[in-house]
DNA sequence: GTTAGCACTCGCTCGCAATGAGTGCTAACA
DNA sequence: TGTTAGCACTCATTGCGAGCGAGTGCTAAC
């Protein structure tokens, strides 16, 4: 048995009518809506089909169908029923670059004007940061034990964290600091120079002498290089959507948000384009009954961060693609600095 | 009627039964757990009295009794039962420095470390900072077009922003300009500085000429200074209370957090030691039944944040109240460099 | 002032019947 | 052979009333 057109077009309507309405579809109201003229027993005996298919799914005997992963999965890649006209893309466009500038702000900023946009639950992906190639490195005086050091990298990007130095350090010796270790060490990775650091601290010499605890400053490198680093934003927008109004359910959640390091792996499978992932595809129990949509942005040149929305599976998919594709191009353009 | 020495005890261990158990205390219950070696007839006649002087409220006729705002004020002011032993005050120390070191620090996580420790929603207030007082300026290189204005205060915060600059200068051109810029500016507040921006971007004299997007940086450095900012953490914890187990209760409490405004009007009124606000004193209706422990920290001289959890009334009071000055103490160590 | 006793209140739970939306099946029809 | 009307059947949901029990207020005795 193959699903033909009509089945198709019923299916779809039983799917756009769910996400709607979030009540089981019946029969009768669906030979009315689907355009297809044809009498409900028909309707019943080729939704009796798709069930058996599994694309359909009763709730018990007398309730009407509710779509499966497996619809959501088969309307999303086969049917492009309506996105968003020109006019709302452009609003929700000015809205997002609005708020989201530089890098800084995507950090800061990007999760939460996505979930406010979309009105589900948003990630950020901050690329991984530990290959960027290394400009320049500037040492810059906070207080009289105290400097700021920071890395501009070829993206752009700036790793700055403070660090403890010896206090007999002025603001022109940090300078010059600076400028020997924007000699010594340009060209080479955020890694490379962190085990360079690790080297210091180790053997002690003139450099690690001058510097106060480098060791401690590598391993703060290590850690917010080498991991990729998530934002959430919105995750109260779940409470919105009567699927959770169940508090043990809405909290199961919230706790797989919590969960950075698994939300960090569903996040590094995004690819080029947009990525819809439906209930059991994104492999988090908690998110069973969810959908991800991702998209990639770039950050200067080839390293990727990736932005998400998550929410109950029956989601206007064609829209929240569309809004997540516009979000990936003007993340891409504000964040790629003209070289 | 007053509150006799009888009363305060029975009271107080209603406070406490119910802190624990979430359910109206009864007269029988009470009679063996307040230590008073009176019958539950005697007790119920005290809570009478309690009830009609406002201490006590019943749901129901044939329910027990659910202590009311003006019973916990009385709880908290005149009553200063077990809080945490040194042993566990240690270890929520140890967690928390380890999570908070500096000012970025405490902006970035300083909210989420709070309300791990302490399972309930946690607020920062970041210190308005528009009165620090500049010590220097750097500008660093990014790209061929945009520099990092660093600009470092008494206090050692940083404020650091990204802006377009002229493609022809380069890094040592910029480092004059720094320090052309600390020279002339140092000492003045970050007000100052800023209204010494737009000066020059109105009257585009040399420097004007030099710097592009100088009227962005003055607003942004205004947006970023002069309002405080506040930070929220572990709002999902609201769902572990029974009192918030109605996802319509959740939401409002929820929605309450992204009012930032009303959040730090809140958290300003802040005073120097722990403050505790009940119920309706904390002037925002879906706090009507949470309470506020408030504390204050310092950043380097003078200039005061402040931290905050939020919570259902039924609060273990002196435990939070420890808990929440051991955070104020940690912080404002933690930030204070010395000169 | 305290306590035992007792009638009373009222929220909560459980079982039961009525309701109604929706189904599957069958037989007739085009 | 596909479509449709008709009909018996299923089952979640709602409303209702009885029974339960925790807890109270009051009264009378200590």
């Amino acid at each position: 048995m193959d699903v033909d057109a009509r089945k198709l077009r019923i299916l779809q309507a039983i799917v756009e009518d769910y996400i709607l309405s979030n009540t089981p579809v019946g029969s009768r109201t669906l030979s009315k809506t689907c355009g297809l003229g044809v009498s409900s027993a028909t309707i019943r005996n080729e939704m009796a089909d798709l069930t058996e298919m599994g694309y359909l799914v009763q709730p018990h005997v007398s309730a009407g169908r509710v779509p499966s992963a497996k619809a959501y999965r088969l309307y999303v890649t086969q049917l492009r029923p309506r996105g968003m006209d020109e006019q709302e893309i452009e609003r929700a466009r000015k809205a997002f670059s609005g708020r989201v500038r530089d890098i800084e702000s995507v950090i800061s900023q990007g999760a939460s004007a996505i979930s406010d946009l979309t009105h589900y639950t948003a990630l950020v992906l901050t690329p991984r940061q530990s290959d960027l190639k290394v400009r320049s490195l500037h040492l810059i005086p906070v207080a009289s034990d105290r400097a700021l050091l920071v890395i501009v990298t070829d993206s752009g990007v700036i790793r700055d964290t403070s660090i403890r130095v010896s206090s007999r350090l002025d603001a022109s010796a940090l300078y010059t600091i600076g400028q020997m270790l924007t000699h010594r060490m340009q060209g080479l990775t955020l890694r490379q120079v962190r085990e360079m650091l690790y080297g210091y601290a180790a053997n002690s010499d003139a450099d690690a002498r001058v510097l106060g605890g480098i060791a401690d400053l590598a391993a703060q490198m290590e850690k917010q290089t080498e991991s990729d680093r998530v934002m959430v934003g919105g995750a109260h927008n779940i409470l919105y959507y009567p699927e959770y109004a169940d508090v043990t359910t809405a909290r199961a959640f919230m706790n797989a948000l919590e969960d950075k390091s698994s939300l960090i792996s569903l996040l590094r499978r995004t690819e080029n384009g947009i990525g819809v992932m439906i209930g059991a595809e994104t492999g988090i129990e908690a998110f069973r009954d969810c959908s991800v949509i991702t998209a990639p942005y770039r950050v200067g040149r080839g390293h990727t961060g990736a932005i998400a929305i998550v929410g109950p599976t029956r989601m206007p998919y064609a829209r929240m693609m569309d809004m997540m594709s516009m979000f990936s191009q003007e993340l891409t353009g504000a964040l790629s600095y003209k070289e």
